[in-house]
DNA sequence: CCGAGTCGAGACGCAACCGTTCCGTCTCGT
DNA sequence: ACGAGACGGAACGGTTGCGTCTCGACTCGG
């Protein structure tokens, strides 16, 4: 994936960094004394932290693969959700991913990536899922995909991500029957208020 | 609630410099200057930055109220998603809480404070409302409370939080109808593969 | 076997920020 | 009216990181 031992070191020990100290902090310089480089090879591969960064990041975001198609919703769910509790458990990724998600916020460029790489791929997977439990007929055909992605991704993320509370299989079978109840669940006909 | 003029300028200033540049960047001399004050107004009040921000942060934490009680889980779920939503659209909170959330998975005492002050007053509120529905009989009385609780914020806060995607009222009724669904579902006795 | 290119290491000038200290001013309570 | 104390502002020496640059050592293609 990367093209010599330099570059993959610095790579590591940009995550490794990025992990530590979060995105505000990262520094080159701890970057390169950690991967055992000097500076000057850093800035021979990119022209600037946030280069680096993003370039490292989308790398590795295009690397993840496989879509999963187990012939039930649920099951399409549960390997979904499994594969986003492994990846969010990940002791590099669970502190990475809160971090670039806050720097989004501020970091145009750093939010392009995460919503075009990152988002993109898992989003890409999730709404696969929920079409082909369409073409089943096991959700109906106006379902809410938007809010389906929603859960998909909310209740996990919360509390992998953000509580970090280890998810066992167990606990991971009982999301997946109440994510699969709420994609599916009709939604009521009330009046919004309005408010003059 | 903040003793003097210059107190709550330094509160003021230290949450839109959290804003604009975030926890890790947040410097004592760009707060002081923001609020119009000398460094020294500053630590003669708190010893560093991180006990500033964290009284700081407490105040405003501990202040938030209110617990609604509409006499049925949807109207409670609603109104509980509704002031969540509402909080997470505000300028500053959409960008301090992420990343105060990253910030706590490296820093022992800002995630000690967001879990016991600001965690905790939304967590009893949540609690609060499923105790309710299941006293009411709209819930069964094993109802997974931790579950609950993940899909009160978990789908919310990823949308409005994360994707920073607003929230019409529709669309807050919509996934009201689709929390209730998730928390009332029942669990399917799935055994959980063992993995030798 | 030799020169081009990369390597790790680190010094460079520059800028920012740290926490402290000292100004001269202004606002109180007494 | 006066003194105590907090005020905004600025400067202090020290530390850190920036991006550039130079060094001698190494590797490797020709």
């Amino acid at each position: 994936m990367l093209q010599d031992a330099v570059t993959e070191a610095i790579g590591a020990a940009m995550f490794e960094e990025l992990a530590a100290v979060g995105y505000g902090k990262l520094t080159v310089e701890a970057v390169a004394k950690r991967a055992g480089a000097g500076k000057a090879a850093v800035y021979r591969r990119w022209p600037s932290k946030q280069a680096m960064v993003i370039d490292l990041v989308t790398r590795v975001a295009t690397t993840t693969a496989d879509a999963p198609d187990t012939g039930t919703l649920r099951g399409d769910v549960l390997e979904f959700l499994s594969a986003g509790a492994k990846a969010l458990t990940h002791p590099l990724m669970s502190r990475i991913v809160p971090d670039l998600l806050a720097e989004g916020s501020r970091n145009p460029e750093v939010a392009a990536i995460l919503l075009e790489q990152v988002g993109g791929t898992r989003r890409k997977k999730a709404a696969a899922i929920l079409h082909r439990a369409i073409q089943r007929g096991e959700l109906p055909v106006d379902t809410d995909l938007e809010l389906g992605l929603d859960f998909l991704a909310g209740p996990l993320y919360w509390r992998v991500g953000i509580l970090r509370d280890p998810m066992d299989p167990e606990r991971l079978n009982h999301l997946a029957d109440k994510v699969v109840a709420a994609i599916a669940a009709p939604i009521s006909n009330v009046e919004v208020p309005s408010r003059p």
